[in-house]
DNA sequence: AACCCAGACATTTTT
DNA sequence: TGTCTGGGTT
């Protein structure tokens, strides 16, 4: 940015422009310099580097707005593309209320998916398909794979059908067919797997469905092998828009290179920090690569933080400081500089719970010195979702609300499905996934053996199942209990279909009328485990759900892709989330526990991806601690029970990494002291492995000169833990192999004690005295006097 | 076909 | 430690 373009900015090069923005534009007047250059900036490619918190979300709805008013693009003609209906939502709520009318029409405005969709439908015979396509869940997928792999006469035991599923949804993220698989790949799954994949393919094919990766794949072979479909297109969205660029993948990117091809209109926004779904398939680099991508790309960053304090943003970036290929960012913020980021250890997990429920009660009522905060004004922030556990068990027995966000979302419930698939069976007969899932469910004694007479006489006939099952009962082949059960879930599917088009029962009636006399809410009624009466609740939601929709069929077209698990109550709940959860979100006091080497980062990452795991779990640091507003205290835990098994914790590298002159150490009375200390050797622990100068803080503390420490110590050491700090961001983790020696005897969980005969890699030798001698994992074997007790 | 128990096994999950 | 799955039993 020239300086010449700042002072047009600031002063206005003119009073009438001024006067003009302030008349026809005012909207902009709200924005910052850098906003307000991304916005004015509606030509030609520009990449919006937006930290956390920086108004982005503003930037990139006045940039539609300024679209719209000055006559650039009319509502239909931008595309603007996010990754959660959420997301979604809010920009078109939010264009709306500046516009100050409803949005007459935005129809391009949705999640990848979403839109794709809308595309698919039209061109679906471009794909093989027809324009009704259905779309597969998770579940209907791996049942289809597992069809295949059994087919083949492969284990589905040593080669289970979700690690394909994964393999295959891995390729489609890459926007690899079947053909295009590399040779490299072509060891996956025991060597079949692009065979399967390719199987796959044509199984969707003939039962007119798609997967989720489907949709963006479907869409880039369609514009790749009809250039005139292409440029129809090209032509149409005249403004490219596309939020939270760093998750994208690589089907997803080149979607966007070929609609934005031709004029490279394409306004690209998002954080290189925050990406955090490398493992789902985003790729870092089409962020990293914006500019190679479209030379001559316009790059704004947007540096204001308007959430957090200074403490907080200077422990974020001292954290963030240690990944390689950053495109750079300082966040800077007019707030101050609040309170130091705290820190503490804990002797054992639910020491830690016990203590951030203490905390959180304290600052609800204000005696922390600051002013009462609610408890929907807190979070805490996991890496796992077991980790949520200790807090529920905690705030349970001392009675603190709290609420879990994420878990598994309403249309992924069992529930829910088994209701879907009946509407569809009865909506569309011949949808054969819909009638296996279903047709013994509730129990109608229909097994494997029935099932598969079904099967083999709607082949035989060519015919769906639903079809194939009336053969079965009419000839006689099923008979019986089952048969007789058989007979009437057929008839009732048909029964159900002509009700569909009855003008006098409206489709949520309809709904009712399928789950009560298909036995389904019958059977959640005399189910008597804990969670059957919230099942029930469920599917009364799921016919509310019905309502804002036509018929059934509206509502299957779109409940998949939209509906999503927001019921937010009003009751003043504490959340607890998991980091990844978290993004986007922000509160007044965040607490981020288990910041423990192996747990956070994560050891699995670290295995799996190296330097690169190591990163991404940095960045999730970055965005667990740029959550917080006011108050970000991090904890860690010397013990914890992992699987079962008391387990010593080494606090995380990224403790290391937090700027002391940003961080205050906390330190609970009598924790270390007395009891604890005195009465179990190696007490001190957990607290003891702070190193640098927090550890010497730290170590200020009553009870770090206590046996327990100096022994810790003396291992840390020998460990190759405390890193010298100039290599600390290259290691990956020495801890799991460098703590163990030849010979040195050990417990593993499920083989007992051992004496280690080999090291390799991660993985140890152990001549088990009972079980003989076996390769394990290191980090499933402890040294006998690691454990506590 | 339905039930029960032993063993395997444990991240993150926008659509 | 808890959950899920598959094999074996009734």
């Amino acid at each position: 940015m020239s300086s010449f373009d700042e002072m047009d900015a600031f002063e206005g090069a003119s009073l009438s422009s001024r006067a003009m923005g302030a008349r026809v534009m005012p909207y902009l007047d709200t924005l910052n310099p850098a906003q307000r250059e991304a916005v004015e900036c509606l030509d030609g490619p520009v990449l919006m580097l937006a930290g956390a918190g920086t108004g982005k979300t503003k930037a990139l709805t006045t940039r539609i707005v300024h679209l719209l008013s000055t006559g650039k693009a009319r509502p239909n003609e931008i595309l603007s593309v996010t990754f959660t209906n959420k997301a979604a939502r809010e920009m078109k709520e939010r264009v709306g209320g500046m516009l100050g009318q409803a949005v007459e029409g935005m129809p391009w405005l949705g999640t990848f998916h979403s839109i794709c969709v809308k595309l698919l439908r039209r061109h679906a015979e471009l794909a093989g398909l027809k324009s009704n396509f259905t779309i597969l869940d998770t579940d209907d997928q791996i049942r289809l794979l597992k069809q295949l792999i059994q087919a083949a006469g492969i284990d589905d035991k040593r080669w289970p059908a979700r690690m394909l599923a994964g393999i295959i949804d891995d390729w489609k993220n890459r926007a690899l067919t079947p053909e295009k698989v590399p040779s490299a790949d072509a060891g996956a799954y025991n060597s079949r797997g692009t065979e399967f994949y390719a199987q796959y393919q044509i199984r969707l094919r003939e039962l007119n469905a798609v997967d989720f990766g489907d949709l963006l794949l479907h869409m880039v072979t369609i514009f790749q092998n009809h250039p005139d479909v292409l440029e129809q297109y090209q032509r149409w969205f005249k403004y490219i828009m596309v939020d939270e660029y760093q998750d994208t993948n690589v089907a997803q990117y080149l979607w966007l290179r070929l609609l934005a091809g031709a004029h490279k209109n394409v306004c690209c926004v998002g954080d290189d920090d925050q990406s955090i779904y490398g493992w789902r398939g985003a790729e870092v680099g089409n962020i990293l690569r914006f500019e190679k991508d479209f030379p001559g790309a316009m790059v704004v960053r947007l540096e204001q933080n308007y959430r957090s304090t200074g403490h907080i943003l200077a422990a974020a970036a001292g954290v963030i400081r240690g990944n390689q290929g950053r495109l750079g960012k300082e966040l800077w913020t007019e707030a101050g500089d609040g309170e130091k980021v705290r820190l503490i250890g804990h002797w054992d997990g639910e020491e830690e719970a016990r203590w951030i429920g203490e905390e959180i009660e304290a600052m609800q009522r204000g005696t922390r010195g600051q002013a009462p905060l609610g408890l929907d004004q807190m979070a805490i922030l996991v890496r796992a979702s077991h980790q949520m556990r200790a807090f529920e068990d905690r705030f349970l027995t001392i009675g603190l609300p709290y609420r879990v966000i994420g878990g598994p979302r309403f249309y992924e419930r069992m529930e829910i499905r088994d209701a879907m698939a009946y509407f569809r069976i009865v909506v569309s007969p011949d949808d054969d996934l819909a009638f296996e899932r279903i047709v013994n469910t509730p129990k109608r004694g229909l097994g494997d053996k029935a099932q598969q007479t079904i099967q083999g006489l709607a082949r035989e006939h060519g015919v769906s199942l639903v079809e194939g099952a009336r053969i079965a009962v009419e000839s006689g082949q099923i008979k019986g209990k089952g048969g007789g059960a058989l007979r009437e879930l057929a008839e009732g599917i048909a029964r159900w279909g002509r009700m569909a088009g009855d003008p006098d029962i409206t489709h949520m009636e309809l709904a009712e009328i399928i789950l009560d006399e298909s036995g389904y809410t019958a059977m959640w009624q005399n189910d008597k485990t804990p969670e059957a009466p919230g099942r029930l609740e469920n599917l009364k939601e799921l016919v509310k759900a019905l309502e804002s929709f036509e018929n059934l069929q509206g509502f299957l077209e779109h409940v998949s892709l939209v509906m999503d698990n927001d019921k937010q109550d009003a009751d003043e709940k504490v959340s607890i989330m998991t980091l990844h959860a978290a993004k986007g979100l922000e509160f007044p006091a965040v607490f981020l526990p288990g910041w423990e080497d192996g747990l956070f980062p994560s050891q699995r990452s670290m295995d799996e991806s190296g330097l690169k795991g190591l990163e991404e779990e940095r960045r999730l640091a970055y965005v667990g601690i740029t959550r917080a507003e006011q108050i970000c205290t991090i904890s860690f835990a010397g013990n914890r029970r992992v699987f079962g098994q008391w387990q010593s914790q080494l606090p995380s590298r990224f403790i290391d990494e937090l700027p002391e002159e940003h961080v205050e150490v906390l330190t609970p009375p009598g924790l270390y002291g007395g009891g604890y200390g005195a009465a179990a050797p190696g007490a001190a622990m957990g607290a003891g492995q702070v190193r640098s100068s927090i550890e010497e803080k730290m170590a200020q503390a009553d009870g770090y000169n206590s046996p327990g420490w100096k022994r810790m110590q003396a291992r840390a050491g020998q460990r190759g833990l405390s890193q010298p700090k100039e290599s600390k961001h290259q290691v990956i983790d020495l801890t799991a192999t460098s703590s163990f020696t030849l010979g040195e005897r050990v417990f593993h969980q499920k083989f007992g004690y051992g004496a280690i005969t080999g090291i390799e890699g991660d993985k140890l030798e152990v001549d088990f005295e009972k079980a003989g001698t076996k390769k394990v994992v290191a980090r499933f074997v402890s040294t006998p006097d690691d454990v506590p007790f």
